[in-house]
DNA sequence: TGCCAGGCCCTCTTTAGGGCCTT
């Protein structure tokens, strides 16, 4: 069942926000590492077999100032706080960040697809509220692969009923533990999530750039994970 | 300087509860 195009290019994403969805959150930093679908589907292998990073890559990571304050768990977490933001003047996620986003995604080859660990439950939705505070969009055949439910899928349907690998943990740093016996480096700050999630995503490729051909849903069906009340909403 | 969303999954299930996963 195809519900979108194949696509060429492969975004790995990344963001750090001022908490959960019960906080209405405001991205905080976001990192993006554009990869071709060519690297993915031909990785280089260092001497102990793990998967190499893509040697062309192109990353791009901004931080930036929220209007809201950040819970004391997101603080302690991502490292980043409203204090250490402002006292870099880092502006917020506004037009500019919008336009650089807009910038690197359109030297990519399309269609798109966005890649992100639980990302229909936190990252789409976010990223998606603050582009449309702002008026903008992402190419129309851009779509989006969760790597959370769809390696807890795979591994489901490998285990053949043995729920082998079904229980244990999912999340991003369980995952890279599991792969590579290794711990990820710098978690929650977004460049290394996105480097961890590569990392995964490498390890498991022709599985997921299949799934991505036949399942990937379609950007659009992304919701904004709320509507924001205030800011330069008008701006746009 | 906001402790709390919600969809998914598992099991001691299905007349439900609890944990995961994202910050």
């Amino acid at each position: 069942m195809s519900k979108g195009p194949r696509a060429e290019t492969f975004i790995f994403l990344d963001l750090e926000a001022t908490g959960l969805p019960s906080v209405d959150p405001e991205i905080a930093e976001i990192c993006l590492f554009a990869v071709h679908r060519s690297s993915l589907e031909n990785p280089e292998y260092d001497e102990s077999g793990a998967p190499m990073l893509p040697r062309v890559l192109d990353k791009l990571t901004l931080c930036m100032s929220p209007e809201r304050p950040f819970t004391a768990k997101a603080s302690e977490i991502t490292g980043l706080s409203s204090e250490g933001l402002a006292r870099c003047r880092k502006a917020g996620f506004d037009n500019a960040v919008v336009q650089v986003l807009e910038a690197f995604l359109s030297r990519q080859e399309g269609p798109l697809c966005l890649v992100a660990h639980n990302g229909f439950d936190y990252d789409f939705p976010l990223l998606c509220t603050e582009l449309r505070r702002l008026g903008a969009h992402l190419p129309r055949d851009t779509i989006c692969l969760d790597t959370l439910p769809v390696l807890r899928g795979l591994d489901r349907a490998h285990s053949h009923g043995t729920r082998a690998q079904v229980g244990k943990g999912y999340s991003l740093g369980s995952l890279f533990r599991r792969y590579f016996q290794a711990e990820p480096s710098a978690a929650h700050s977004a460049e290394g999530d996105v480097h961890t999630l590569l990392m995964v995503f490498l390890h498991r490729a022709p599985e997921l750039l299949a799934w991505a051909d036949g399942q990937a849903l379609s950007w659009a069906h992304v919701k904004p994970m709320y509507v924001p009340s205030d800011g330069p909403s008008l701006e746009a």
